[in-house]
DNA sequence: AAGACTGTTTAGTAGTTAGTATACACCTCC
DNA sequence: GGAGGTGTATACTAACTACTAAACAGTCTT
């Protein structure tokens, strides 16, 4: 018990939508511009997910959210760590008390956050 | 112009804390369990910031907030991607949201969430 | 039974990240 | 004038990430 791949889900999960659409899966690689032998062995999870780029591909064409399917890759977009480095330690904070919230109360911060941007600073 | 680091201000910043303590260069390096050469590099920024582990030894002897030298070594604490993966869209939809507001405002944001974690989910 | 598909096996690679060891030049103090 | 300190230049490296090309085996169509 060695080789297994950290990401168990993220290449079975493509896979389901890709058979669930009727696309082979050399025109799946063909139009997510990476080769038809990487993509099997990365949705038989076989290899970890691919960078940033091909995934934010593979959820175009699937009408997948990027961000969900780069979550499922073991990744965050990668505009957020900018984000985060703008504030670290608020933002840290911030991270670590709204963790294991349920999605729609951090949608609600999110709406303040927003509602504080027009008003505050007009930047 | 073709071989200047991205993080001008890691090394030179960590330089200048370590001199204002009077530590050597050997024996810094010695506590912080990487080599002087390498130190020596990346306090020079000809080398790019060590890898988190590294950074937060280096935080811990010069008593900076950990987050803050991470975000200084163009780098995010390694929970903080955990905690996004949990509710990816939610997370980045706030993280995006309040991209520019003042820290106050997201600590503000941040005491809300404490706040919320009490009443409702307990675990 | 040939041709054109399907997915898979085997065998690599280029680039990045995060470092190390050896040896050097300079300074001082005794 | 050598013993012990300062920082630095030179020369590698091991592990990891993100892939590719060539060839093969089964299925389906005509």
């Amino acid at each position: 018990m060695a080789n297994e791949p950290k990401q168990k889900r993220f290449g079975a999960h493509i896979r389901a939508l890709r058979e669930a659409q009727e696309i082979s899966l050399r025109k799946f690689a063909e139009r997510a511009q990476i080769s038809p032998t990487y993509l099997s062995k990365v949705e038989r999870d076989e290899f970890p997910p691919p960078g940033e780029e091909a995934v934010r591909r593979i959820a175009d064409i699937l009408g997948e959210d990027p961000d969900e399917l780069l979550a499922l890759a073991g990744k965050v977009a990668s505009d957020l760590p900018g984000i985060i480095q703008q504030h670290p330690r608020a933002m840290a904070t911030f991270l670590r008390a709204a963790s294991g919230l349920p999605a729609a109360e951090i949608e609600k911060l999110a709406r303040r956050a927003v509602g504080l941007r027009k008003k505050g600073p007009e930047k």
